[in-house]
DNA sequence: GTGAGTGCAAAATGTTTGCACACAT
DNA sequence: ATGTGTGCAAACATTTTGCACTCAC
């Protein structure tokens, strides 16, 4: 049921390109990669500039999305690809654990509803220590 | 029960200067502000680089806090000052709605207590069309 | 062949640092 | 008087843009 990168491209006009195809490829280690990492990864394959736009219109197709960590962002697959899910953050290590749940999607659409709000998108985020270092805190 | 500025700034061993009330004074207004929002509208009282450097300072000791807008980040009063609450954003607009419940908290708490993960800070944000907005779509 | 995509250079924007002077305590 | 904070200049980092060349179709 999850979509293929080449459909997603053709299917709004792009071509499929090797720049592209390797970014992706990137991507599909799962965890989220900031966008100096992804350059710095495919420095001496792809030009800093069109990791730039190659992250922009995976964007605009919703190939990606952006994850916030630390006031920084970083860069994962989106939903299409992966499965919907939130984020925790340890604020020593910097690990980032992955959590599943449906329940907070319903309870953001109740809250939305009270205020008619059409909800498009959402993130929930959490910081604080793992089960590795919370003990040593 | 409120802390306030003052306080806040002596504890920590921090000197109470006009630039700090004025940066202060400007988050007041609620709505959460962009820092280039902030350096604009201060710009001829206070210097880019100490906004910048009272922002960091106002972060460090838990005076602000930082809420992502559109992978940008804005800057707004901590729970020090403020209710605890998070965000509707209209993709249309740009319009901030907060938003106040209690469950969320709950909620998390219970999914990071199955990770053994010691929660200090959380995040919720939802993208979508204000009421206004979402009948023009 | 044609238009979309890329790399390189350069500009624009955002953030941090060093240092002399000014201000809060 | 002391040391923290500020402004200015400059360094540094991040992101965007212009343009000629290249590649996917």
């Amino acid at each position: 049921s999850k979509d293929s990168l080449e459909n997603l491209l053709k299917e709004h006009g792009y071509n499929i390109t090797n720049q592209r195809l390797l970014v992706f490829e990137t991507l599909m280690t799962k965890a989220p990669v900031s966008i100096k990492e992804l350059i710095d990864k495919l420095a001496n394959k792809i030009d800093r500039v069109s990791v730039y736009r190659t992250v922009g219109t995976f964007e605009k197709i919703g190939i990606i999305q952006r994850v916030n960590v630390g006031w920084k962002y970083k860069i994962e697959l989106s939903d299409k690809f992966v499965d919907h899910h939130h984020h925790l953050i340890c604020i020593k290590c910097r690990e980032i654990i992955d959590i599943n749940d449906g329940n907070i999607e319903l309870y953001i659409s109740q809250i939305a509803n009270k205020h008619s709000f059409d909800v498009q998108s959402h993130q929930v985020e959490a910081q604080g220590y793992c089960k590795d270092c919370r003990e040593v805190k």
